[in-house]
DNA sequence: GGATATGTTGACGGC
DNA sequence: GGCCGTCAACATATC
């Protein structure tokens, strides 16, 4: 739609003499849809009129005739920008407000990346997740091309690299996806204040997750709900999330040009696994390519199955099958290839008039962990931590390096480690195939299912090893292609009963786990070749065979495959009285339980007492 | 403020 | 194969 100048300035005359009746409480009347002249005709956002309006201070009376000229002149001027949009997470073109907004009155765009040298320092990361995100920001990069775009990767630190380049793009508006890490949080906070300090404008949106965090916790009362059925009540006195909104197209763009040089290949192209430090020879098979593309793809070849996303359970689905038994979205999901929203709405509409599962265990339900975690992870300081973690029961882990690198590193003859030799890899395993096997499709492929990190998860804490979680926490940190800082703390807190989940009685065991849906071990011997010749049988206890299967199967227990490194029924009881006395003294003398906690409890009660008496 | 219901996904034995 | 109770007994939310 054209409309010039003078046109615009008639559809607002009669629009403010009509309805405008001047000042400031008539913002609230303007109607949020297209069908808003002044939101159609500026094409600015009602926050923006706001906005707009608010910076002229205009006067209460309307002009001759009900003509406001300061308002109209602020109005119809199109201010031009130059904006940036940097990517971090959300690196997708679909359901991404902040790049709309970047694009909003725009004549020049710079899409942005930052290789942050941060992550490398103070994350652990996989080559496989680093292949991960190349593809993803190539992909990005491809799909800026389409509107005339492209994506510049940037090299630094950000407090050092936005001084530069709000000087030499001549920058006047930043935008970005809201991030609630830790790290995130300080960064964001730092960039702002320099981008204030060169007059640029932030804008900030939330599109990583259903809902707005801070805004969850305030409404619970300033705390994180503590239980899923907390945050559902919550969540439904908000009501749904918000529609995710489209994808830029060209038209976005028409206005606006990216300025991109061949030259630029060399300063900001798509880094390489050479660039980044990787071996790629240590590379797992190719089996979830990155990007927003693939991610768009694959939720639509799941979605096509009506009837198993209506009736989808994850308690009932496996964790031990040959092929993954439920989406792979996760790493979409992690690194914003694919909006929550998105997957949300696209269940909405599939559910609808159907008969289908329902949150904790639906794929709904999936999505409302992620926000649960995500809002723990906003509101409880220390999150990642047992020390200095409100939510988190303190026990007296053991410090265990046998124990930990048996659990943690790669097993033997491992089917993406084929290439290498023995002398390669370190040599240390627990003995039990279940654990292995999920530690080597782990290590060499970058996903396992839920119900695998349970079982691997609860035999390295509170079932077995009685090593912490923050180990844990960190082996998946690095190898996982879904390493979600929130979601990964969450759930290593889950697993070792140390918050959320309280039931420390009921321990995995890792020979019985595994075999209620793969008796055969099949997803063993796909794992772990050295056992594939063991009878189905002995797959899960391989020590308890006779010397004449081992022999037959080719495999000596305690020389071509380890023995158990413990006793799980033995050391499985113990850490239950273990779990219980750090329980005990949680409700004994230094926990929220304790007297301090009552004492919180009195002081509420003076301050009404003191407000009644007022 | 004490009692009660509930909590995504345990293992095991018996029917 | 599915359902049930037992094992031993946790925290949180709600009334």
């Amino acid at each position: 739609m054209v409309v010039d100048d003078e046109e615009k300035a008639n559809i607002l005359n009669t629009f403010f003499s009509t309805v405008f009746t001047v000042e400031n409480e008539m913002l609230g009347e303007i109607p949020r849809n297209n069908e808003n002249p002044i939101l159609r005709v500026t094409n600015l956002t009602q926050e923006e009129v706001r906005n707009r309006l608010n910076k002229i201070k205009i006067d209460k009376s309307p002009g001759p005739d009900g003509i406001h000229p300061r308002v109209l002149r602020e109005l119809t001027t199109m201010p031009t920008h130059r904006s940036i949009h940097w990517f971090r997470k959300g690196l997708r073109l679909h359901d991404n407000p902040a790049l709309l907004a970047a694009m909003r009155d725009c004549d020049e765009l710079h899409p942005i990346f930052i290789l942050d040298p941060w992550f490398p320092k103070n994350m652990r990361v996989s080559v496989n997740r680093w292949r991960f995100l190349i593809e993803s920001l190539r992909d990005l990069d491809e799909n800026l091309k389409r509107i005339n775009s492209r994506l510049f990767v940037v090299r630094g630190k950000p407090a050092e690299v936005f001084p530069q380049l709000f000087k030499k793009w001549k920058v006047t508006r930043l935008t970005f996806e809201v991030d609630t890490e830790p790290y995130s949080r300080q960064r964001d906070a730092e960039v702002e204040k320099l981008a204030a300090e060169h007059n640029v404008e932030v804008i900030q949106k939330v599109s990583n997750t259903l809902y707005d965090a801070d805004r969850v916790i305030a409404e619970n009362n300033g705390k994180p709900p503590l239980t899923y059925v907390r945050l559902q009540t919550v969540l439904s006195s908000i009501g749904a999330p918000k529609r995710p909104c489209p994808a830029p197209t060209d038209e976005n763009m028409r206005d606006c040009r990216t300025p991109w040089k061949s030259s630029y290949e060399e300063i900001y192209g798509i880094p390489t696994l050479e660039e980044l430090g990787q071996d790629p020879s240590k590379l797992g098979p190719h089996l979830y390519p990155g990007g927003e593309s693939e991610a768009l793809q694959r939720l639509d070849l799941h979605m096509r199955r009506t009837v198993w996303v209506c009736n989808f359970k994850k308690p009932d689905t496996e964790p031990n099958s040959l092929t993954p038994s439920t989406t792979v979205l996760s790493p979409y999901v992690k690194f914003g290839c694919l909006s929550a929203r998105v997957f949300y709405w696209r269940l909405v509409e599939i559910y609808r008039g159907r008969k289908h599962s329902s949150p904790p265990v639906s794929l709904h339900g999936q999505l409302l962990w992620r926000e649960f975690y995500y809002t723990a992870g906003a509101g409880i300081p220390n999150f990642d931590k047992m020390v200095g973690n409100s939510a988190c029961v303190q026990v007296d882990w053991d410090e265990n390096k046998e124990y930990l690198e048996a659990w943690r590193e790669c097993q033997l003859m491992c089917p993406g480690c084929l290439v290498m030799t023995v002398s390669d890899l370190p040599q240390a395993r627990t003995g039990f195939p279940f654990i292995d096997a999920i530690m080597t499709q782990l290590r060499t492929e970058g996903w396992i299912h839920h119900l695998a990190r349970h079982a691997v998860a609860c035999f390295l804490t509170r079932g077995d090893l009685w090593i912490s979680w923050e180990e844990g926490q960190k082996v998946f940190e690095e190898l996982l292609l879904d390493a979600d800082w929130s979601l990964n703390a969450g759930n290593w807190l889950w697993l070792s009963a140390s918050a959320f989940f309280h039931r420390f009685f009921r321990v995995y065991s890792p020979v019985a786990f595994g075999k209620k849906t793969d008796k055969n071990g099949d997803y063993i011997k796909k794992y772990l070749p050295i056992l594939r010749k063991f009878p189905a049988e002995y797959i899960y206890e391989p020590w308890k065979s006779p010397r004449s299967v081992q022999e037959r199967a080719s495999c000596i227990i305690g020389k071509d495959y380890p023995k158990p490194i413990v006793e799980h029924e033995t050391v499985s009881k113990r850490n239950i009285q273990r779990m219980k006395a750090a329980y005990a003294r949680r409700s004994g003398k230094d926990g929220p339980q304790s007297p301090s906690k009552k004492k919180g409890v009195k002081r509420t009660a003076s301050v009404a007492e003191f407000f009644k008496k007022k």
